[in-house]
Parts: C-alpha cells; structure tokens; sequence
DNA sequence: CGGTATCCTGTACGATACTG
DNA sequence: CAGTATCGTACAGGATACCG
C-alpha cells in the first residue's frame, strides 16, 4: 500500500516499518499539505492566479501573517509561485506550479466528498 | 466556486463572504479531515477493517490517546465505523462507512500526487 | 487488548503594530 | 499593497500510569 518507488527502485525490504511508513506517498502528501490553510489556499488558486489581497479577502478567517507564512511554504514545497511585479504600488502575484496544479483532481474529489457527505448527513438529520 | 446546496437550495444571494466560504465543500471536507492524523487513519483503514493494535502498528509514530482520539472524532464524523466484539481479550474492530469509503478517490489521488511530485523534486535535485 | 485519566509541553497560530 | 517584527497563548498533541 504505502509503496514509494526512489529513482526507479522500490523501497528495500530491510527498511523498517517506520521508515517504511514514512515513505508512503499518501504519508508524504499529507506532510506537504498538512496544518490549517494549506489546501484552503491552494483551493482558491485552482482557478488562477491571485493577488495578495484577493487571497486575504477570499479567506476571510486567516490572518495576514498565516497567509504570508503559508504561501512560502507552499512555494518552498515548488506547490505554488510567487510573481513580483516591480511597481508601485506593489503587485505580487501566486499562482501554482505544475506540481501545484496537479493537485487539480485532490482538490475536486475533495469537493465531491465534502457536498455528498454534508448532504447525507443534513438528511439523516431531517 | 464554492457552492453547497441546502436541501437543494442554492446558498442565498444576500449571505456574506465569510458564511459563504465556510460553507464551500471543499473547507467543509478540510474541516472534518484536518488535524495531523485523519487522513493517515482513513487511509490505513481503506483496504479493509483494522483492529485498534494493527493501527496502532501500521502508524509507529502515532500515541496511543491520539489514536483514539482521532477514531473517535472519525466515528462521530460518520466517516468511521467501530464494532466491539464482546470476547476475552477485548476485540474491536474499525472500519469505514459508507462515507468513509467516499474518500477513496481522495486518498488515490492523494497518493498520485504524493508520489509524482516526489519523483519531480528528487529528479530536480539529482 | 484496547482503552482512560492526568499532567505537561511545543508550536502553530493569533493580535497588534510598524514599513518599503 | 504586501508584507515583517514582536509578543503572547490556546490547544493539539505527547508521556506516563493505570484499568476492565
């Protein structure tokens, strides 16, 4: 299940669990788009690239400091990219990266999942 | 972007920006699946039902109270079922409802991703 | 075996102020 | 506009011990 090709070998059998574990696409995924905003900010990129501000006002509960953080990491990861353009005022622009739009399927079956389930469970209410 | 439908409803033109997104599918799934162990427990639990020792296995790295804890929130999310066996030793067994079972696109694409961009950035470093 | 019950800690995150 | 820089803290999560 948790297999991880590196440079076209599988991963030994001596490896440990843990290691092995640690190896895990799934494991790694969730390491890279793991804490609180991550995938929220990645999800407002899906349909192109943003400002800054549009950013702040399309998620109205981070602050500004969580936002600025999470975009470098994200860029760090080669998930998103930063563009300068050098005026004033100052316009910076993100956008993903390959890597980052690749996340394009995660995000819709995220989506799918998050309607269907709130759905069942307004039903199971009503 | 961000549309979810109550009842069939469409989200009402006159709610604000902020109740809007919160109710986007997408910050709903990352609410019920956000914290740092979910989604590793759903995936250790898609190929099938686990005992709480054998999870507890296949992930070294996570405490035993974190474990339950996450199971229990899982449970009460309706993504987890948990099935006690009345013998000595005690016996319990977890497995995915029929929502839980709804994430399995997600964990696949997860795990597309995970390993594709693993590839990349070990390519890019070599 | 599959848990609770306590106690404790790190850090992820927030609030506020300031700046090129 | 798009950020840093500081400071502060709640709470997610860990360590350990004990239990039915």
């Amino acid at each position: 299940m948790c297999e991880m090709e590196i440079n076209g070998l599988k991963m030994p059998e001596s490896m440990d669990e843990k290691t092995r574990s640690q190896l895990c696409p799934v494991v790694y995924a969730v390491s890279k788009l793991g804490g609180k905003w991550k995938l929220i900010v990645v999800h407002n990129l899906i349909e192109g690239p943003k400002r800054f501000g549009e950013l702040r006002r399309a998620i109205p509960d981070i602050t500004q400091r969580m936002l600025t953080l999470t975009l470098r990491e994200l860029e760090e990861d080669g998930i998103v990219n930063r563009e300068v353009f050098e005026v004033v005022p100052p316009h910076v622009e993100y956008s993903l990266t390959e890597i980052g739009q690749g996340l394009e399927t995660v995000m819709s079956s995220l989506g799918d999942w998050g309607r269907s389930n709130f759905q069942q469970r307004r039903n199971a209410v009503a």
